[in-house]
DNA sequence: TAATATTGTTATGCATAATAACATAAATCA
DNA sequence: TGATTTATGTTATTATGCATAACAATATTA
């Protein structure tokens, strides 16, 4: 079993982030998976039940997805009754987000789980380790054109 | 136009890997536009260039994709010409995979840009600070299970 | 008031990724 | 040796993530 070289792929800095992610997500599949939620499902309901009554369209922003692939989002979290639309009376083009009571107690659920599957994974590396490398990723998300 | 609140999704690692490597990401995507090539398609080409003479079954491996996924990889590549797909004298169920002279210069070009807009968009990072947030990405990467 | 912009939506397509099932060939084992 | 198991590449199918065009309803601006 030869040993596959890449080392010229490790010259770059996104194939090392591709790999570590592709970690973390699979653990955080698993995680989700008892709760019937998605990666994306569950960041849009933990920002609309951390930011109530935001709209779509700031959701998208700070989701970084495009306004219609939003859409299918907020259909799932409204048809589970996880989340409610209401219509805002200054501005009734857009929709409120509002967390129903089961959607705030998911969230804490979930929360608890996710925090304690991403923690026992990362539990070999020094919190100081990943605060630094954190403050480094963020340089690296403001480098962001556009 | 109120600051959305995403502290709750801060406190975890996987939330900063996945927004900085969308960013380098972006860039990638625009890089190798103009080459015609896709992220997968590109790895594979280098690996293959890197270690010619490699099998589906352990390209899909170092890649971390299902070999199904990787077929129609290796169909555009070899209907580019390349790479070619060769029979294996001494294991007639594999294909040893080549670069085509063309696939060789195609590696040199892209790895010379890509590497160049790598080195653009991190540039107001240090390269210590980059170095050391691969040794973390490493320990991360190594956390796999299975 | 007329032109322009924003919000949410539908439709569509491409890229990434996972699984089941299969033919061919190799390896194992009994 | 022959039978069983395993490995390789493949097809088909599905789910997911992500981008764009086009549109109706509404708001904003000129």
């Amino acid at each position: 079993m030869t040993k596959i070289n890449d080392e010229t792929l490790r010259t770059f800095v996104g194939y090392h982030l591709k790999r570590s992610f592709n970690v973390i997500q699979s653990d955080l599949i698993e995680t989700l998976r008892p709760f019937d939620l998605r990666m994306l499902t569950y960041s849009a309901l933990v920002l609309i039940v951390d930011n109530p009554g935001l709209n779509q369209s700031r959701l998208s922003q700070i989701m970084d997805i495009e306004r219609p692939n939003l859409v299918v989002i907020i259909d799932e979290l409204e048809e589970r009754e996880l989340i409610t639309r209401e219509r805002v009376p200054t501005d009734r083009r857009s929709y409120a987000l509002h967390p129903t009571e089961a959607g705030r107690a998911l969230y804490r659920e979930t929360l608890d789980a996710v925090t304690q599957h991403e923690a026992q994974l990362l539990s070999g590396i020094a919190p100081e380790q990943l605060e630094q490398m954190i403050a480094t990723l963020k340089l690296i998300e403001s480098a962001k054109k556009g």
